[in-house]
DNA sequence: CTGAAAGCGCTTACAG
DNA sequence: CTGAAAGCGCTTACAG
C-alpha cells in the first residue's frame, strides 16, 4: 500500500485547501501493515509494566515520572510510532470546564453587508465546539463609532476570557487589548486586517498590498490604449481605515513599477450615499472622459455600478470588492467584472477554531494564515465558496 | 448572545470554505441558556424511563422498539434538542471492522506530475480516518494504457470494497465499474470529470465547461484589436479525453456568443515532446502572426511557455491550467498570465471524506460538489491553497 | 514517583 | 420489545 508520510495531528483539520500548507510531504513509501490493535496508551502501558496514567504522564510531558520510566516509555512510544486518537482525546476533556472566547466585530448593518460572512463563519464553528465546552460570546461595536470600540474593548478585559477574536478596526483600543491579552497570557486572533508589529496567536486574513497590487495587474490586462484608469474610495473614514489604505497602496505600487502614475485618476468620498457617489462620479468623468477602467477599493462597489448603469456606460471595466448579493447582480449584469474576495466566512471559521485548537490541544499556531486573493467573474461566481 | 441557527452535523466538515453550500441559514435568534450538561442519550434515557439502549434504537431508526415507547423518546428528543455527540460516536464505532476503499487514479509520472496534487489529498484522507477503521488500497493506471485501467477495473471488482473512487479517464470501463457498484450498493465516487447520466454517490470536481468559458472571458478581456487567439491542445489522447472536450466547448461557445469563431486559430499536437509542440508552434506562427493570446487546454502550458520564451515573444498573453512548479515558473517570470486551477488536492480529500461520512456515519451526499475555479496570476499565486 | 478506578457520550452484543 | 454491562481510547482526581 502506498502512502505519503505526514506530520498528521490534524484530525480537527480546518480545511482541505489548507493542505498547501500543512502537508508535509516527505517520501513514498511501502508501509508494512501494523498491527494497529496494538497501539494505543494500555498497549504502551502494558509493555512498559506501567499504568496507562504514567504513559499519559510521559507523552504529555507532565511531572513526576522517574527518568528511567520516562525513557521507557519514550523508546516505546518510538517504536510504535504512536498516534494519540484525538477524538478520544476530545471526548475525555469534555469534562473540563467551559472555555470562553471574545470576539469582536462590527455590526451588521445595511451599510455593511460584508460582516455577515465572517460572523456566520464564526456562528459556525461556535455550534461546531459548544459541545465540546467552549463558549463564544459576541461583542459588536459600530465602524463609525470608535467609542463603541473602545467601550467594548473595556469590557472584554473586564470579563476575563479565555480567548480572543478581533478586527482590529481602530488601532489605538486594539493595540491596548493585545497588551492586555499579552499580559494575561490569553491568545489574541487578528481577522480580516493585521496590525504589523505586534504580539498575537496569529493574523488571519489577505495580505491587503498584494490584495490591490493583484487589482491593478487585472486593471493592466484589459485597460486599452490612451485611457486612464479611476480609483475611488468610498467610506465615512479613509485616512484611518488600514485595509483601504494598503490596498491603495499595492495598487499605486503597480502602476509605478509597470504603468505610470499619470495614468491615474482619483475619488475619495466620505459621504456613503448613492446621491453623493454618483455626484462626484458624474463630475469627474466630465473632465475625465477617457477613463476605461475603474477600481473601488471596498465593497461598496455596487454603488458605482449602479452609476454606470444609470448613465449606460458597460464599456467601462469595473472592479471591486466581496461576494455580496448587490454586487453580484451587478457581476451577472457585466457591469461589474471582477470581484476581489478573500473568503470572509472561512476567515471566521478558521480563527475560532484555531483558538480552539490552541486552547484545548496546545496545537502550535502558524503566524499569519494568509486567506488567498481569489477573482471572481460572471463566469466562475457560481462556484465560489466564501 | 447571538448566533445564526442551522442544520449541524458536520463535526466532520471537510472545508470552511463549502460553508456557502451546506450553511443553510435561518435567522437571528436569541437563545436561552440551556443546561447542556443534561442532553444527551442518558438524560433523555432518564426522562423517558428507559434504557440507553432504547434510546440508540430509536435515533438510528432501529426495529424492535414499541410505537408507545418510540415516540415518547422522540417527544423528549424534539424538547431537547437533542444533537449527537460525534466524537463520542465515532469513538464507540471504532471497534467495528475495517472498511476498505479501492482508488482508482492516474501513475504520477514525468509526464503527469499533476495527479501529485490528488493523491496528496487522498493520502491526507488517509491518515485521517486510518485510525477509525477505514483503508485504502490503490490502484494505478497509465493514462495512455487503456488495458491496465480495465484490467485494474477488473481488480478492484475482484477485491470486494466497501467504496470506490475513480477518475473516470476511459468510459467504457469505468461505466463497467459503475454498473458493478451499483449492482453491489457500493458507494462510488467520481472524480475530476465527470459521465454524465451515470449513477454514484456524487461527483467532485469541476464544472468543466465553464472553466472553458471562463478562459475565454479571460482572453475576451485581455485581446487587443485585430488580435487572434490561439487554442492549443497537447495530449496523446485528445479525441477521447472528456476533460479537454468539455473546457474546448465551453471555450467556443463563449466565442460564438460574445466575440467571433472566425478569430480562432487552432492546434492539436498528440506528440507531447516539447521539439514537436515547438515545431507546430513555429509553423503555426507563420501563418498567423497576428496571434495576440494563447489558451492552451491543460496543465501542459509550461511547454508552450517555453517556446514562447525560447523566440522572445512576451507580448503574447498565455493562460493555460494547473498550479504546477513548472507552470508556476513560468507565471511568475510573467510568461503565464492565467492558471486556472481546480484544486486538485481537495478534490482527492473531500472524494476520500465523503466515502468516509457516507459509510461510518450515512452522511446524506449531495450530488455533485462542484470545486471553484480558481484564476492565479502572478500577484496572488503566493496565497493559493491547492 | 505510581496506579486503580471512574468518567467522557455513544454503541453493541447478549440475555431475557 | 427492553435493559445491564462492557467497550471505544484517553484523561484525571485521588490515594498511596
Amino acid at each position: 500500500m502506498w502512502f505519503l508520510r505526514e506530520s498528521s495531528e490534524n484530525f480537527f483539520n480546518v480545511s482541505p485547501d489548507c493542505l498547501y500548507l500543512t502537508f508535509i510531504y516527505t517520501e513514498i513509501i511501502v508501509e508494512e501493515k501494523e498491527d494497529s490493535l496494538l497501539s494505543g496508551v494500555k498497549e504502551i502501558a502494558r509493555r512498559a509494566k506501567v499504568s496507562r496514567a504514567t504513559v499519559d504522564r510521559v507523552i504529555h510531558n507532565r511531572p513526576g515520572v522517574s527518568l528511567k520510566t520516562k525513557n521507557r516509555i519514550n523508546a516505546i512510544i518510538e517504536e510504535l510510532e504512536y498516534q494519540p486518537n484525538v477524538l478520544a482525546q476530545r471526548l475525555a476533556l469534555t469534562s473540563r470546564g467551559i472555555l470562553r472566547l471574545a470576539v469582536l466585530l462590527p455590526d451588521i448593518s445595511q451599510e455593511t453587508e460584508y460582516w455577515k460572512a465572517p460572523l456566520e463563519g464564526i456562528n459556525k464553528a461556535e455550534t461546531e465546539i459548544k459541545q465540546y465546552g467552549l463558549q463564544v460570546d459576541y461583542y459588536f461595536f459600530d465602524q463609525n463609532e470608535q467609542a463603541v470600540f473602545a467601550e467594548q474593548v473595556r469590557l472584554i478585559m473586564e470579563n476575563k476570557p479565555d480567548g480572543v477574536l478581533i478586527t482590529p478596526t481602530f488601532e489605538t483600543e486594539s493595540i491596548a487589548l493585545l497588551s492586555y491579552c499579552k499580559a494575561k497570557k490569553i491568545p489574541c486572533v487578528l481577522m480580516n486586517s493585521d496590525i504589523p508589529g505586534q504580539q498575537r496567536l496569529c493574523y488571519i486574513g489577505p495580505e491587503l498590498f498584494d490584495s490591490g497590487y493583484l487589482s491593478a495587474q487585472l486593471v493592466h490586462y484589459c485597460l486599452k490604449e490612451k485611457q486612464k484608469v479611476m480609483i475611488v474610495n468610498i467610506a465615512r473614514e479613509i485616512e484611518n481605515n488600514v485595509a483601504i489604505l494598503r490596498k491603495e497602496e499595492g495598487f499605486l505600487a503597480y502602476f509605478k513599477e509597470k504603468l505610470s502614475e499619470d495614468l491615474l485618476v482619483s475619488l475619495n468620498t466620505t459621504d456613503t450615499s448613492y446621491p453623493a457617489v454618483a455626484g462626484k462620479l458624474n463630475e469627474l468623468l466630465q473632465e475625465e472622459y477617457h477613463v476605461g477602467v475603474i477600481y473601488v477599493t471596498n465593497s461598496r462597489v455596487s454603488l458605482v455600478a449602479k452609476w454606470l448603469e444609470s448613465i449606460g456606460r458597460n464599456d467601462i471595466i469595473l472592479i471591486g470588492y466581496d461576494y455580496l448579493d448587490s454586487n453580484i447582480e451587478f457581476l451577472k449584469k457585466g457591469i461589474i467584472d471582477f470581484l476581489l474576495c478573500e473568503k470572509p466566512q472561512e476567515q471566521g471559521y478558521r480563527s475560532v477554531m484555531t483558538l480552539f485548537q490552541f486552547l484545548v490541544f496546545s496545537t502550535v499556531v502558524k503566524e499569519d494564515y494568509l486567506i488567498p486573493i481569489d477573482i471572481i467573474t460572471s463566469a466562475n461566481y457560481r462556484y465560489y465558496r466564501n
